[in-house]
RNA sequence: GCUCGGAUGGCGGAACCGGUAGACGCACAGGACUUAAAAUCCUGUGGGCAUUAGCCCGUGAGGGUUCAAGUCCCUCUCCGAGUACCA
């Protein structure tokens, strides 16, 4: 018979919630310990398999450190702005706060359906005006910013030196918002008509997957200077406790290169800049290639050429980034019929136009070196342009330039120079800084660092997200809201649609928009774009701490105390997030430590991405395959403890896994086995557990199981502390008297696992106070040492022999014992022993 | 293409700093209990040859270092994730 684990989940889950277990302590007196997940989406779909394994592994960090002595802050919320809300209320009619709401009580209905200790008295929720308004106060933070590089921090506007020769107000006000670290633009966007909305980059693929259209159009945006955090955004890595993979997942991102900017003065005397990072292969430029946007293209381009040019032009902005960067076509390009000079050769070079060259990288020109550039080489022998060797590799002189770009950096330069500077002769790194040099010198470019890092895209032509509390007047002037304005509440509308001219769904309310401003008494418009999903979770780790502060977003004490000394102690959450919101949230936090309102350069120290969990079939799970596996089900059928124990003994947590239902069974049995080794069918202590005293072998196995669970806890290698729990059940199931004292301490180690039955279990052994205040056992150093091993006996690597001894036996008795051995003896067989090697209590190794 | 991971029995996975490969679980087989079954408990279980207590092979493939390699080095194959003309 099964031990009777819905009722017993039931019982513990209502009394945790009377009597407010998991409150989090306000003392400051006891050591802190930060654990957060990656707060979900609350979707109507619930909860999947995948979400309880990150939320158990956190959970049982959590049970554990507080059992040994911290204070733990363990807080769950919902990051419940977001289109698929949108796109539902749309669709149905259903309010978004409405849905949201239903949604939101669903996830809480699983998650406390599977046990964990979440202190809900701190749940967060990105859509309720009390938690925007603080993401609106932060967003005008940013915005009356300006960054002092001089400084290396950002600093109030208020701060920013007006330069003296600019006179009228607008002038001033245009300068002003050229520094501020939010700030309006004029961009390209992915514009999807069917949404009515502009998609994110990263999100242009999920959409057209699903059958939508998107197309490239220039837009008025808002973006965030987080370029100006490159460079901090790039070192302080070196802080945190990451996985490399996302380490360098983030710098990839941020992609800081080191070369030069280049000046070339075209015939029609507009200067092209490009972007460099071989400054040293500048004789060899035969050509520069701007992009298709380049603001000098009109300008460069001769009347004969200007109707093909701008047929090219036309095609590409048609064209979607995916097809213009589709490596596997052949790149495309028209001559401008415009010249201008290679300012170190002095020699007459062609503009082209060509889609190849991106307007959003650097200067958006490039001086093309076909002749150390693969893609400026395979343009060039299309197109039939000049290539000129003036790099030769170290150790040979017949490379052919015309067959392939000579690239690696490793080289020295040829056929480099003119009456003022010499690189010919020169390794490249050598011939890189004596050309910048010169440059400098001539006035004509400079080294330069570049980020492929861009600004950041942060309005949405959407309802559902926080309004930004800016409003503009007749006269074009702005202004943003001041705190006691705020939060600037989203209006109600019943049409979720999109406005159709680009605009959200805000411009359709009238009332809202168009006011009367207060302050000023003049006639204002606000702003109808709305923050993407990810401003609400660029700082809600701060929230958590102090989550009803009507003064501020969080109390600065109460801020030390839990983020001290590096941030979040453990943050776990999906690899998905590995780039963006990862590296939003840290922009944020940067900010917000300039300003002194946290304590830390680096939101969270340790990072932790769970595995994917798989379907039976090792596919992603899916609705469309049919392979999804729902948490409920699994819990109705053998509860919330087998179905934490389950996925976190599928394998380590890290790891990609696939789920086997059949497998359950194994934890399954494992809780029954541990029910029975205490209590009785009927639910009371097992006349079998008596107060006795342990064999050694007993007192190894609890010791070395409490060792063990507690050092794997803090690796989250639950599969192996799982693994030693089993051993112990099967050590004590073999044993007619179950001691007291081992039962105890073996279900204060389960409990962090299985909260459920460790508490019944707590209590049928005579307790009244819950598991969760009791301490974690202490292992004895000295019973988990074996005082008897198996020592291992090889002759030629081999091995022949494994003898019982003492534990420390020196080397010449054990030469002596495994001589001894008939089997060794026998592999001897009287050859000589040339080399002896011997590894203390582990093997001996004749070499004969 | 580039970057980062990974590959261990029929299956999920263990294995510290190079030192007994396959812990633990599933599945399977046998046994005990039972009129019988289920449940439970016990035993066995990488492959091959012997079938006694013996030997050989074995951690994706091939090479190397070492007394000793799943673990370190080189080359390759396959799988996964990220990224994509970033000058």
């Amino acid at each position: 018979m099964a031990y009777s684990f819905s009722e017993i989940e039931a019982k513990w889950q209502s009394y945790w919630l009377q009597n407010e277990v998991y409150k989090t302590g306000e003392s400051t007196d006891k050591p802190k310990f930060y654990v957060l997940d990656m707060f979900p989406y609350p979707s109507g779909a619930g909860l999947h398999i995948g979400h309880p394994e990150g939320y158990t592994a956190t959970d049982i960090i959590s049970r554990f450190k507080r059992m040994k002595g911290f204070n733990v802050l363990h807080p769950m919320g919902f990051d419940a702005f977001g289109l698929p809300t949108e796109r539902y209320s749309m669709t149905t009619g259903i309010h978004p706060i409405d849905a949201t709401k239903a949604n939101v009580d669903n996830f809480k209905r699983q998650l406390n359906l599977l046990g964990f200790s979440y202190d809900w008295s701190r749940e967060i929720n990105t859509t309720e005006p009390n938690y925007y308004k603080w993401t609106q106060w932060m967003f005008l933070m940013i915005y009356n910013s300006w960054y002092d590089d001089h400084a290396a921090k950002s600093r109030p506007i208020s701060e920013l030196q007006i330069p003296e020769n600019l006179k009228s107000q607008k002038e001033i006000d245009d300068y002003i918002d050229s520094k501020r670290l939010a700030f309006i633009d004029m961009i390209p966007v992915n514009w999807c008509e069917a949404l009515g909305t502009v998609l994110a980059n990263e999100e242009v693929d999920e959409w057209k997957g699903k059958g939508y259209t998107v197309e490239k159009k220039p837009m008025r945006q808002w973006m965030l200077r987080i370029t100006t955090y490159a460079e901090r955004l790039l070192n302080d890595l070196d802080l945190v406790e990451w996985p490399n993979s996302t380490r360098d997942m983030q710098m990839n991102w941020i992609g800081r290169s080191e070369g030069a900017e280049i000046e070339f003065k075209a015939e029609t005397n507009d200067t092209i800049t490009v972007f460099t990072t071989r400054p040293d292969t500048v004789f060899g430029a035969t050509y520069l290639v701007l992009a298709p946007e380049h603001s000098l293209v009109s300008k460069v381009t001769t009347d004969e050429q200007k109707s093909k040019i701008q047929e090219y032009i036309d095609v590409s902005v048609l064209k979607s980034d995916i097809e213009r960067q589709d490596l596997t076509k052949k790149k495309t390009g028209v001559f401008t019929g415009g010249y201008a000079i290679n300012p170190a050769s002095g020699e007459r070079i062609e503009i082209w136009i060509a889609d190849y060259v991106l307007a959003q990288y650097g200067t958006g020109a490039i001086m093309a070196v076909p002749g150390h550039d693969e893609r400026d080489h395979e343009f060039a022998v299309q197109m039939k342009l000049p290539i000129k060797m003036v790099v030769k590799p170290k150790d040979s002189d017949d490379w052919d330039i015309m067959t392939s770009a000579f690239t690696e950096k490793n080289g020295f330069s040829v056929n480099s120079e003119n009456s003022e500077v010499k690189l010919s002769g020169l390794p490249t790194t050598e011939a890189i800084s004596t050309i910048i040099t010169w440059l400098e010198s001539k006035n004509i470019g400079k080294g330069k660092i570049q980020y492929k890092l861009r600004d950041w895209l942060f309005s949405r032509q959407r309802y559902w997200g926080e309004p930004i509390p800016i409003m503009f007047f007749e006269d074009g002037s702005k202004r943003a809201l001041e705190n006691d304005e705020l939060p600037l509440i989203l209006p109600d509308v019943e049409h979720f649609k999109p406005a159709g001219t680009g605009e959200s769904p805000l411009a359709n309310v009238e009332k809202w928009v168009n006011f009367i401003d207060k302050k000023t008494g003049k006639k204002a418009k606000f702003e109808t774009n709305t923050m993407p999903q990810w401003a609400g979770s660029c700082w809600y780790y701060l929230r958590y701490i102090d989550p009803h502060n009507d003064d501020i977003f969080c109390d600065s004490d109460k801020e030390r105390y839990w983020m001290s000394p590096s941030g979040v102690d453990l943050y776990v959450g999906g690899a998905e997030h590995a780039v963006l919101h990862l590296l939003y949230a840290r922009f944020w936090h940067k900010v917000l430590y300039d300003y002194g309102y946290v304590s830390t350069p680096e939101p969270f120290k340790k990072l932790f991405h769970q595995g994917l969990i798989l379907g039976e079939d090792g596919e992603k799970m899916s609705k469309s395959r049919g392979n999804v596996v729902n948490p409920d089900d699994i819990v109705k059928e053998y509860g919330a403890d087998s179905l934490r124990l389950y996925e976190m003994f599928l394998g380590p947590l890290e790891a990609v896994k696939p789920w086997q239902t059949n497998n359950i069974t194994g934890v399954f049995n494992f809780l029954n086995r541990a029910w029975r080794m205490i209590a009785t069918d009927e639910g009371t202590l097992s006349p079998k557990v008596l107060n006795a005293g342990l064999s050694p072998e007993q007192d190894y196995v609890l010791n070395y199981t409490i060792k063990k669970v507690a050092d794997d806890i803090e690796n989250l290698s639950f599969n192996t502390a799982i693994a030693q729990m089993m051993i112990f059940v099967n050590e004590f199931t073999k044993v007619e008297v179950k001691p007291l004292d081992a039962m105890k301490k073996f279900v204060l180690c389960l409990s962090p696992f299985a909260p459920h039955i460790a508490e019944e279990l707590w209590q049928i052994l005579g307790h009244s106070q819950s598991v969760v205040f009791e301490e974690f056992p202490v292992y004895d150093d000295a019973k988990i040492v074996r005082n008897e091993i198996e020592f291992v006996v090889q002759v030629g690597g081999k091995i022949r022999a494994r003898i019982q001894v003492n534990v420390d036996l020196p080397q010449d008795q054990l030469e002596a014992l495994a001589l001894g051995d008939a089997a060794v003896q026998k592999h001897i067989d009287g050859k000589e022993i040339r080399k002896i090697i011997f590894v203390k209590n582990k093997l001996i190794n004749f070499i004969v």
